[in-house]
DNA sequence: CTGTGCGGCGAACGATAC
DNA sequence: GTATCGTTCGCCGCACAG
């Protein structure tokens, strides 16, 4: 299709991403908008994620028309609390008023509600097998949002739903099209454009887990393995967060092996120079 | 055992082409 | 107006760390 890679120009608040007119092949690996560092100490009152739009994550759609599946779904009563504006919902403070319809992102799940489960939620009845899946499914409840954007102040309750959605703002696409180049930021974005415009269907099982990619969301570094992301950071970024997020065990691991290479390179060089 | 990180799915929605 | 594609995000299942 023609339809060049759309660049996005939506909401005011992404609009001050400035390497939307960059293309995508240009953008596909790391890519730090301008801007950033100003964002980062002095974010536009105004600035809002783009789905920002759906206000405070979850709590979104409160009183969306809703098609007739909010109605008959349990997600529906979880979607009538009023939506943040109120101010609790970090997101609401932003984002709400751009977009007059919140969006509804009802989901229907099969797994769970079966026999197996025996915990069940009192406020829409959804049933989970284990404790902590109803404990976490609480949280969608909930008005707060633990996880907030420092970009755009935009609540989830999710930690990685936060790293995602900072893609946004950060502009790190680390799903890269082999065909074209193209970059996305979810991997579910290159499958479907694979399969679309490519036509390559991924041989992957229903539910199948793909290889793991470890990125960077410093600077978009993309690695095959968590090791090999370790000493990247470990070199290019020697403050990061992800260091000190890294559990013990690993990074002494991870550790030996960099001082060991980093020794074996240093006698490998010490041989040739005799040489 | 619980909390959390992550991947995956699916839906809403925006932008563009026709 | 409709179709298509890309973007974003809510939320669940799985796996691992503590």
């Amino acid at each position: 299709m023609p339809k060049v890679f759309l660049v996005k120009r939506r909401s005011p608040g992404v609009s001050v991403r400035s390497w939307d007119e960059l293309p995508d092949e240009e953008r596909a690996d790391t890519y730090i908008p301008v801007g950033l560092d100003r964002l980062l100490h002095d974010p536009p009152e105004d600035c809002r994620s783009d789905g920002g739009s759906s206000s405070g994550g979850g709590s979104n759609s409160a009183g969306e028309p809703g098609g007739a599946e909010s109605s008959s779904s349990p997600r529906a009563l979880e979607r009538e609390t009023p939506e943040s504006g109120d101010g609790e919902g970090p997101g609401g403070h932003l984002a709400e008023k751009q977009r007059p319809v919140a969006r509804s992102k009802i989901k229907f799940t099969t797994g769970t509600c079966g026999d197996a489960a025996l915990h069940s939620c009192d406020l829409c009845g959804k049933a989970f097998r284990l404790q902590r899946m109803l404990n976490r499914h609480l949280k969608c409840h909930n008005q707060v949002k633990r996880h907030l954007c420092t970009f755009c102040g935009k609540g989830f309750n999710d930690t990685f739903d936060l790293k995602r959605h900072v893609r946004t703002h950060t502009g790190i696409r680390p799903y890269k099209c082999d065909v074209c180049h193209k970059a996305f930021t979810q991997r579910c974005s290159l499958e479907s454009h694979l399969k679309k415009i490519h036509g390559v269907q991924q041989q992957y099982a229903y539910k199948q887990r793909r290889d793991k990619l470890y990125v960077c969301e410093d600077c978009g570094y993309t690695g095959p393995t968590q090791e090999d992301l370790y000493l990247h950071v470990n070199s290019a970024h020697p403050g990061s967060a992800l260091l000190k997020k890294t559990s013990k065990k690993l990074a002494a691991l991870l550790q030996s092996k960099l001082t060991s290479t980093l020794q074996g390179n240093a006698n490998l060089s010490e041989g040739e120079e005799e040489k």
